[in-house]
DNA sequence: TTGCATTTACTACATTTGTAGTTTTTTCTA
DNA sequence: TAGAAAAAACTACAAATGTAGTAAATGCAA
């Protein structure tokens, strides 16, 4: 089902604001991943290539061609893996229980109605389809 | 408000998992918190020890009294406190939505109906709130 | 084709994190 | 009250992380 890896070796924050960008970008040189870094979060290009030879080296990302003199780099891993981890990372802190998380969530007003409602169905869905199997 | 004070610094995993235990004991020793580690994350007593001071110097917990010749330490944040600071440093990572986050929650069979229903009432409460203010 | 601009490849280094050893102090207890 | 047991205090150190400098290679434009 899945077709992105799941990486044995953890990434840092830095990594992962470098792979969010590559995320965005789907595909990008060196340089086009430090120009499109928000202005807050700005470092030298060296900076950049470090953090991206690390996730490469982690399997997090690979080159895939090179165009002129520089490589051209895209990601292996998807978002949703990558928030999978983290979340279940997250939740293993917390004895694994979601609750706490989700109130956070909506006392700050970062869920809507309609999230909930979308919420809804799949939670139904997953339980239709685990009584049927 | 919050009477929980939000820190400064970053928590590290190790030092979050201490503090999670601290939670659980509410006031304890070096000496508790370690035999109360979970079996898989048995560590020396010097390791909690150096934690343990990590925690204090950073203000997550401080010792509030001494029993024998033992400290004794209690959190100084709450696990609400720190939840919250994760979820929004989780979020920040993804452009601040929360609906991938929870998609994985539901997907991963973390949330129930009741979850939802609890979240669906503290969402609705918080809009009549802002309402009338 | 040569020199310049751009990249890559390699190296460096301070800080944080994970883990624990050693020395000193404090308390009990015989 | 002296010595043992426990804890505190201090020190150590390797690995990971954040950040960047330097040197070597590459490709383009004149």
């Amino acid at each position: 089902m899945s077709k992105t890896k799941s990486l044995s070796e953890r990434l840092s924050r830095s990594e992962l604001q470098l792979l969010q960008v590559l995320w965005k970008l789907k595909s990008a040189s060196i340089r086009e991943i430090q120009e499109s870094l928000p202005t807050n979060r700005q470092v030298e290009y060296t900076t950049v290539q470090t953090l991206i030879y690390r996730l490469e080296k982690k399997g997090a990302i690979r080159r895939t061609k090179k165009i002129g003199n520089a490589h051209i780099f895209e990601p292996l891993v998807s978002p949703k893996s990558a928030v999978g981890t983290m979340v279940d990372d997250l939740l293993a802190l917390f004895g694994g229980s979601a609750a706490p998380v989700m109130a956070h969530m909506a006392e700050s007003g970062q869920i809507t109605l309609e999230d909930l409602k979308a919420l809804e169905n799949a939670i139904k869905e997953r339980a239709r389809k685990e009584e049927e199997s």
